[in-house]
DNA sequence: CTAACGCCTTGACCAGAGTCATTTTTATAG
DNA sequence: CTATAAAAATGACTCTGGTCAAGGCGTTAG
């Protein structure tokens, strides 16, 4: 039971929310010079710094975008499911990736010509708007990224990832399961695998959750939500996460 | 000497590159209803969650934005000179805005309906891939960010400040004056006075630089980029920083 | 000239997280 | 079922940065 179930099935390109005021014509031209190509964990797909031509859509299996610096140290940028696309936002400024990005689970991805997004923003109002939206979920992404990382401990920081994958919802007891190894989830949480060991156990005395590998039993999100929230500036049910669907 | 000189004169509207594709009766519907009003240190603009009507644009002074847990912590978002435009964001998604926003400086807003700057996003395609542009280089700027603070220690990160401050082109003698309070730059780089204090000392005896109040001098760059660069995933000549104008 | 305040620095101490080494657990292949 | 490798946990230690308290310096008001 080590892949999460909304990876076993493939995901459509006509899924990707940043495209949902795109006509069939769209599409099409997107089809016809699609690539698709299954990768080992482990393969690089394109570097920081690559000249930009084409974005990726993940069919299935998990990505990681990162950046590297001279000395060596690696810090993850996202770590991105199927349905998601990366490599799009290229089309501004320069024509280079912004980080680098590595296959962490076999995976299907499909390419397709950045040039295609671009016309199409440049021609479809709607679409333009669309991106402008994206773009705005990503910056407030960044914001709470960036306010978390000062903020919150590392007991903490794991406690708000495993509220974000909850249904926020529910009431009753809860089950948790890590979407990925947790020597990734440490690294998307800016974090050694030691501190995240550690700092688990330590959430796990604080808030009496049970842990079974990557798999986590709390009997209601209460005691993570006390424990994690009161260092965050948002309230309780990330409203982010709420609306499966952004306003038009 | 404490106001740096690009503070002494007042900016206009016009030099905003955001509206640099707008023709005069965006500007004139604007300046209808814009209202200018001066602030003293310490005022709260707005708070993060207030009903976004109006974004404002800084005629003079500084700005903070930030944001507040319910502990009491404090995540400074970032720090705007004159020129700039805050809390225009909150066109996408919801109507509430997505920091607090502080004087820090005695400062003279504009401030004007977000309503006009939707309708020309709507209506006017240039406008639409400008805030695109926009957007991606905010965003590109969080990225360095959330990096630069996973990766970077304290004399690092002071490090790369100020040589984002300086004019990177020039070979010899640098001169850098730091734009505001060493407290509000230390609240800025997510470190504490007292670290910001000792850490500064530490980057001066690394890199043979001298320090007085607000003002540092150095034989060249090289030090500091030696010092802060290998711990950043861009090469040095920060490049985001070259273009005055970004390609349209 | 002096007092008061804000800003900055410094010292002593502590806690959180990183590092390195080792062990335990778990998953995978034969 | 066992052998092997990978992932995770644990212990010991270090180091960076935060916290608390005190003192210095420079600006400003009286």
């Amino acid at each position: 039971m080590k892949t999460p179930a909304h990876n076993l099935e493939d995901k459509d390109i006509h899924e990707i929310s940043l495209f949902k005021n795109c006509d069939e014509s769209f599409f099409d031209s997107l089809a016809a010079q699609a690539q698709e190509q299954k990768y080992e964990k482990g393969k690089i797909i394109f570097i920081h710094g690559d000249d930009a031509q084409r974005f990726y859509f993940i069919k299935s299996g998990w990505i990681k975008l990162f950046r590297e610096t001279l000395d060596g140290a690696q810090a993850v940028v996202d770590i991105l499911p199927a349905g998601q696309i990366f490599g799009e936002t290229s089309i501004f400024e320069d024509q280079a990736y912004p980080y680098s990005a590595e296959v962490v689970e076999p995976t299907t991805l499909v390419s397709m010509p950045i040039s295609i997004l671009r016309k199409e923003i440049e021609d479809n109002n709607k679409m333009a708007y669309s991106m402008l939206s994206s773009m705005a979920r990503y910056r407030r992404q960044q914001d709470r990224e960036i306010e978390h990382r000062s903020i919150q401990n590392a007991p903490q920081r794991i406690g708000c990832f495993l509220l974000r994958l909850a249904d926020q919802g529910q009431a009753g007891p809860v089950s948790i399961h890590l979407p990925y190894d947790k020597t990734l989830v440490a690294s998307r949480l800016g974090m050694q695998p030691e501190t995240f060991s550690r700092a688990l156990a330590k959430l796990r005395d604080a808030t009496g959750m049970k842990v079974k590998g990557a798999t986590i039993e709390l009997q209601s999100l209460d005691q993570l939500v006390n424990f994690s929230c009161a260092a965050c500036s948002s309230e309780f049910p990330c409203k982010d996460l709420l609306p499966p669907e952004a306003p038009e």
